[in-house]
DNA sequence: GTTCCCTGTCATCAC
DNA sequence: TGGTGATGACAGGGA
């Protein structure tokens, strides 16, 4: 009586701990028990449909040996016990054919193609004979999973065991276990010291003590709320802290405005207080260092402020704040509204036809645009300004017509600003980037459409400030960014008083050699503005014939000016190519002596003078300007940080260059011949023949005005097609940085995948193994792993089978090879076969 | 004096 | 056939 007590309880316990998937080996050398091994033969036979045909054909047949015998008291005793566990008495109830036992970790998902783990086991007809379809199945799930596998066979005893195939059950055991771990839960003390002793066991029970027991998960519950509390109040005082800080940060931005500006009363803008006397802040041209200082200063300041202020500021129409940054400093800016602002530099320069308007217009929509960028005080500004593919982004974005594209919607992502400072010189920087590239937009518009004459001033501004914004942007490369003070930046970018607002750039840009290197993003951003073709660069920039006219000049009256024109507009094009990015393509003011003074200052007044082709057809120095732009970025021959050489060598120094040129045009003279050399290059072939012919010329003149054409053309065909091999070895250089980037790129994927790949392969073993070793034959021994493998079908069905038959031959099918083998050897794969989900 | 780079020129080819 | 553009090669000049 004791014994069969003591074997009964063993019986129970065997069924249990199988159900955990426990080493019965392991305990109390439980295995060697008959009635436990019983219980295991049977669940392996559960494995193996085909040994269940003869049992589930006969009348008897869990009486069989290898079973358990239902009727036997003490297996209904447990069972009763067993099923007294909420999770499976619940399924009971419900008469479900199928249960999961699965882990917290384990996320069951109601789509069957989801990526999540899926089990379902379902009974097959009346043979209660579970077939398990693993799909996708994690080495953790399985751990999980395996332990049920064993209990398959012997979950159904009801009479009433459903002939259909039961749906798939698809449960978020993480909901049901840590929300409502057991619906009902009605544990008994029993249950609750048997799973205490198989915890102090250190078995695996699939889920936390605390599922089970109420008080503990009480406990623990508690903490948790207590660490959230704890949490709560860190975060609070953080904030203080943070609030704290910037409300004195705004103060003191406060003081400083009230110290150097104040508000004219009748037209409303904020004037700089200097010496007692106040300088119009909108007229940046009547003083250019003066009001450039105070302009920087002011917006600098003012950006600063935003951010601050932006926090308790009342939210106002946009509208306002193109009439006065200060006014409104801080709107709630609706789509619309900031599809308008976006376009208003465009519209500034496309109306504005003056200096100080430009100004104004381009700094009431730096105003504008800083209110729509702080106008969320958490938009995410360091990640743009410091990202120039952002900016490329940005560009491609802002091409017309696309002013709906999600570049420009990073005006209201949501960041946080935790070093005010810092994050001020960031937001000043993509600001003025972003601007840059809205202003680099509006030129190329205004340069390709409209005639020159009444453009200049306005393309003059735009030179300037592509080229101070130029050097904004460039500035973003400097790793001590963070450390960089906003105003000292300007104050440094500026420059002395004396120089103009142009020097200053050209400042600036000296300033900045160490980072003309511009990003490759930005370039191609503008790319569009005439780099990307060289070819049609050409088009635009050599139809004209400085070539020439270049070189030595061929009369008094255009001596040095234009001989110094001539060498600094070839030098143009080699400033395009050296480094100066962005400059040259946009230059077109015919002011060229302010800046012949400094090396730099000729650099940029060469630019400004001319391309090749704004030189073209003038012969008495009147130099028309044309507006063909060239916006070549052509960076070989100069090292980045370097003036080209002959940026020096030109401007310090008068031409004394004695060219061929200079030869013929002695010739001519000498000759007497009654035409220029300008006409006899550049006149078309129609109306050079008709100047030959209404000159008689003897063959000494024809043929010297023959050979100065000759030459003439040829040269400007020389620098045409050196234009173009540099244009070309430009374009391989930004087609080989972008393959490398593309490499680079390719190169980290396939290591990510492969990484991938080592991991699922791991994965992948791991579950085989685990599998493999679960898995017994008819005696309840594991399968010799060189006699058997895994094999998964083209269905996700795995199947144990013999190692000279592979699954494709003979299980291609598994449906109908598990309903009908057909031979004695499949009859013996069949009895191997096993389904499992994966 | 040498080297490098820019520029003009010539010769040649193709259209 | 002549004109023109493109391009390689060469030479001169300047730094």
């Amino acid at each position: 009586m004791i014994k069969e007590y003591f074997t009964d309880g063993l019986i129970g316990l065997a069924i249990l701990l199988s159900l955990f998937r426990t080493d019965l080996v392991g305990i109390n050398n439980l295995i060697n028990y008959p009635e436990v091994q019983d219980i295991i033969l049977g669940q392996s036979v559960a494995y193996l449909p085909a040994s269940y045909n003869h049992i589930l054909n006969s009348p008897r047949a869990f009486e069989s040996s290898k079973h358990l015998d239902f009727n036997n008291e003490a297996f209904t005793a447990w069972y009763q016990n067993w099923n007294n566990i909420p999770l499976f008495r619940e399924r009971n109830e419900n008469e479900i054919e199928a249960f999961l036992v699965s882990s917290p970790q384990l996320v069951f998902d109601h789509s069957p193609s989801s990526s999540q783990t899926a089990f379902t086991i379902a009974s097959v007809e009346n043979n209660h004979v579970a077939e398990l379809s693993t799909q996708n199945l994690p080495e953790e799930s399985a751990n999980d999973f395996s332990g049920v596998l064993n209990s398959t066979s012997v979950l159904n005893n009801s009479s009433e065991a459903s002939a259909a195939v039961s749906e798939p059950v698809f449960v978020d055991s993480s909901v049901v276990l840590l929300n409502n771990p057991f619906p009902g839960c009605n544990l008994t003390k029993e249950d609750l010291d048997l799973i205490d002793v198989l915890w102090q066991q250190d078995v695996d029970l699939g889920v936390g003590k605390e599922v089970y027991d109420p008080n503990l998960r009480f406990e623990l519950e508690k903490e948790r709320e207590n660490e959230l509390i704890k949490h709560q109040e860190w975060q609070k005082s953080q904030l203080l802290v943070k609030e704290k800080a910037e409300r004195e940060k705004h103060e003191q931005a406060d003081k400083w405005l009230k110290e150097h500006f104040r508000r004219d009363g009748e037209t409303g803008e904020w004037v700089r207080l200097q010496n007692g006397t106040s300088s119009s802040f909108d007229c940046p041209e009547t003083d250019d260092s003066l009001t450039l200082e105070a302009a920087l200063d002011f917006l600098s300041s003012n950006v600063d402020q935003t951010f601050l202020q932006n926090l308790e500021a009342p939210q106002e129409s946009i509208a306002n704040t193109c009439n006065g940054f200060l006014d409104t400093p801080f709107q709630t800016v609706q789509e619309e509204q900031i599809q308008t602002l976006l376009q208003q530099p465009q519209e500034l320069l496309n109306q504005q036809d003056s200096l100080d308007e430009n100004w104004n217009g381009i700094f009431d929509y730096l105003n504008n645009a800083a209110n729509v960028l702080v106008e969320d005080p958490t938009s995410t500004l360091s990640q743009l300004g410091m990202d120039f593919n952002a900016s490329e982004d940005l560009a491609s974005g802002l091409d017309l017509g696309q002013e709906d594209t999600p570049q420009r919607d990073f005006l209201i992502q949501n960041v946080t600003l935790m070093q005010p400072v810092i994050n001020s010189f960031i937001f000043f920087v993509t600001l003025f980037q972003f601007v840059y590239l809205e202003v680099l937009q509006a030129a190329n518009e205004i340069n390709s459409t409209l005639s020159s004459s009444n453009l200049n001033n306005s393309v003059n501004f735009e030179l300037g400030s592509l080229s101070f914004l130029n050097s904004m942007s460039t500035m973003q490369s400097q790793e001590d960014l963070d450390i960089v003070d906003v105003q000292d930046l300007f104050r440094d970018m500026q420059g002395s008083d004396e120089v103009s607002l142009m020097d200053s750039n050209i400042a600036m840009n000296e300033s900045m050699d160490a980072f003309t290197v511009l990003d490759d993003n930005l370039s191609q951003s503008v790319g569009s503005l005439g780099r990307i073709s060289p070819y049609n660069d050409l088009n635009e920039t050599f139809d004209g014939l400085e070539g020439a006219t270049g070189g030595t000049n061929y009369s008094a009256s255009q001596d040095n000016f234009n001989g110094r024109n001539s060498k600094v507009s070839r030098l143009s094009e080699s400033s395009n190519d050296s480094g100066f990015a962005y400059q040259g393509g946009f230059s077109s003011s015919s002011s060229t002596s302010s800046s012949a003074g400094s090396p730099a200052g000729c650099h940029m007044g060469g630019n400004i003078s001319t391309s090749s082709n704004d030189t073209e057809q003038d012969p008495h120095g009147t130099r028309a300007v044309t507006h063909h732009h060239v916006a070549h970025n052509h960076t070989y021959n100069t090292p980045p940080g370097q003036i080209p050489r002959e940026v020096k060598k030109y401007a310090q120094k008068e031409p004394s260059r004695k060219g061929p040129q200079s030869r013929d045009q002695r010739r001519a003279e000498e000759l007497k011949i009654p035409f220029t050399i300008d006409e006899i290059i550049e006149s078309p072939v129609e109306t050079f023949n008709e100047i030959l012919m209404s000159h008689k010329l003897n063959e000494a003149q024809l043929a010297l005005v023959r050979d100065i054409r000759r030459r003439g053309k040829n040269k400007v065909a020389a620098q045409n097609c050196r234009k173009r091999k540099v244009g070309v070895i430009v374009s391989l250089s930004d087609e080989m940085i972008d393959l490398q980037k593309a490499r680079d790129r390719l190169v980290a994927e396939r290591a990510e995948m492969e990484k991938e790949t080592r991991k699922i392969k791991e994965k992948f073993g791991g579950l085989y193994t685990h599998i493999f070793q679960s898995l017994r034959d008819e005696r309840g021994e594991p399968y010799d792993p060189n006699l058997y493998s895994l094999q998964q079908s083209s269905d996700g069905n795995v199947f144990l089978v013999p190692r000279n038959i592979s699954v494709g031959s003979k299980y291609s099918n598994s449906s109908s090879a598990s309903s009908s083998p057909t031979s004695s050897k499949d009859s013996v794969s069949s009895k191997k076969r096993k389904s499992f989900d994966e």
